[in-house]
DNA sequence: AAAAACCATATAGTTACTATAAGGTCAATA
DNA sequence: TATTGACCTTATAGTAACTATATGGTTTTT
């Protein structure tokens, strides 16, 4: 054993803050290096394979996914290459994302003025809400 | 036959815009009252089927999930009991599409800085974007 | 009569995990 | 020494709301 820093699956979990099946699903998705293992089988993590973890899980709270992350891990592998393909990647997820905040922003005036069509107080008989999803009125 | 009014699943399917093993499934998951049956055991559906479905396909188009809406259809079988109980669903739905937005703009910050750290024109090499998510500079 | 269109059920795939089952390994304890 | 507990292994199923496929029966059209 060379350098004697190698952890288990355990540690690394606890290290990145992460539970251990998804450090296998992970690997099992071709996200994370194999680790070598020990005589018994256990996995056997070094310290690059926690950086790997974190760049993920970095990229997660980006909202990247799994293949978008595949991509960019790909890109990594190929230095020499123009970033281009990075930001094409970056400028799709960007403008994915502006998409869904349009169209939440429009949901929710929908709901805001559905939920206006009620005064509270009544029997579910007469709401308003109930009443406007069966048979909405047509608003210019 | 006292109305001749039934329809089969396919005629359903075109009349509400919808795919056919949708129909079935919302039946599966006690949304749509199971129809009668023909002799060949074909489903056979009513007027009111079509009105049902409109209503559950109005429900998903404003995001309720089909938990929400299995909740809205049983209040909807005790008409004379208050209507707080829809008001608060709303209320709560509108609050989690609220709770979407702001999230989605907070991650939209942070990939429009993300971006700002690539010139372009680089190798993926000397790229800030990775660079960034490998090892993110502290903003205050 | 044969082909096309429709219907039926059951099952698997999608995303990114999370949970469970069934069992092997290891260190510490009774 | 036997057993407990913590840890590890793989494989499989569940989540949400459909969508797609496989396989086979029925009806309608050509
Ligand atoms: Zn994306
Ligand atoms: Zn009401
Ligand atoms: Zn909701
Ligand atoms: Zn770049």
């Amino acid at each position: 054993m060379l350098g004697g820093r190698e952890m288990r699956i355990g540690q690394l979990a606890q290290l990145v803050g992460i539970e251990t099946q998804t450090i296998r699903f992970y690997e099992q998705q071709g996200l994370l290096s194999p680790p070598d293992r020990q005589e018994n089988g256990y996995r056997s993590y070094t310290k690059m394979h926690g950086e790997q973890l974190t760049f993920i899980r970095r990229c997660r709270k980006l909202d990247l996914s799994l293949v978008e992350i595949h991509e960019l891990l790909s890109y990594q592998k190929h230095p020499h290459q123009p970033c281009s393909a990075i930001n094409s990647l970056l400028d799709d997820h960007i403008s994915d994302v502006r998409t869904q905040i349009t169209s939440l922003q429009a949901l929710e005036n929908q709901l805001v003025s559905l939920r206006a069509s009620c005064s509270n107080e009544r029997e579910i008989e007469t709401c308003g809400v109930l009443a406007e999803i069966s048979d909405p009125k047509i608003h210019s």
